[in-house]
DNA sequence: GGCACGATTGCT
DNA sequence: GCAATCGTGCCT
């Protein structure tokens, strides 16, 4: 039953803003030993590599960066600041080097910290670089679709911690929920 | 081999 | 406003 929720792999062939907008409202899904953590998605990032200059892909191919350059539906994970996590959705065709950050997660089950930004959320979900390249398909992390999805209003705004890019910095590819407290950030929630 | 810095967070 | 903390990418 709950396997005819997952989103399967054509999901992550879509646009990748559309599905940066289409994931807000979908459960996140870790599987810790046979216990699940879940969050609802409230905040995402979409990151469109390599001339989005705020895309770790702008540089190119790399080890950290490998995972972004292959085929959608695969988890990128790396480290920031030297202690946090950070979890993308690869998304994009096989060599376009797109993802989707997941930034902040409401409470559903199995959660005992506060997932109210990027690195925070993989705290609160038990993840780190081990789980980098996971098939999102997979039995071990996963999104689905709740059985029942509450109507959403989604907002829009600029990607947060990137002024570095240029005229990137100022593109509305940051979604999130305007009704959900858990978005990170004191940012304003522009409406759109 | 060395070094500057980051898709963050929380405390001063 | 700023420290914490370390892998990555780029330079010497």
């Amino acid at each position: 039953m709950a396997s005819t929720l997952r989103l399967p792999r054509d999901f992550y062939r879509q646009d990748t803003l559309t599905l940066a907008r289409a994931l807000i409202g979908m459960h996140l899904v870790h599987r810790i030993e046979g216990v699940r953590r879940i969050g609802r998605i409230v905040e995402t990032e979409a990151y469109l590599g390599p001339e989005d200059r705020a895309a770790h892909s702008s540089r190119g191919r790399t080890a950290r960066t490998e995972v972004m350059f292959g085929p959608p539906g695969h988890a990128y994970v790396y480290l920031i600041y030297g202690m946090w996590h950070c979890l993308n959705v690869v998304s994009g065709a096989e060599g376009q080097p797109h993802a989707v950050l997941l930034r902040a997660l409401a409470p559903v089950s199995g959660l005992t910290e506060r997932a109210s930004g990027p690195g925070l959320l993989c705290r609160a979900l038990g993840i780190d670089r081990r789980a980098n390249g996971i098939d999102l398909t997979g039995a071990t992390l996963w999104i689905e679709r709740p059985r029942a999805p509450p109507p959403v209003r989604i907002g829009r705004s600029a990607r947060i911690g990137i002024d570095y890019a240029g005229e990137w910095a100022a593109r509305p590819w940051r979604f999130f929920d305007r009704d959900s407290p858990e978005v990170s950030g004191r940012r304003a929630r522009s409406t759109r």
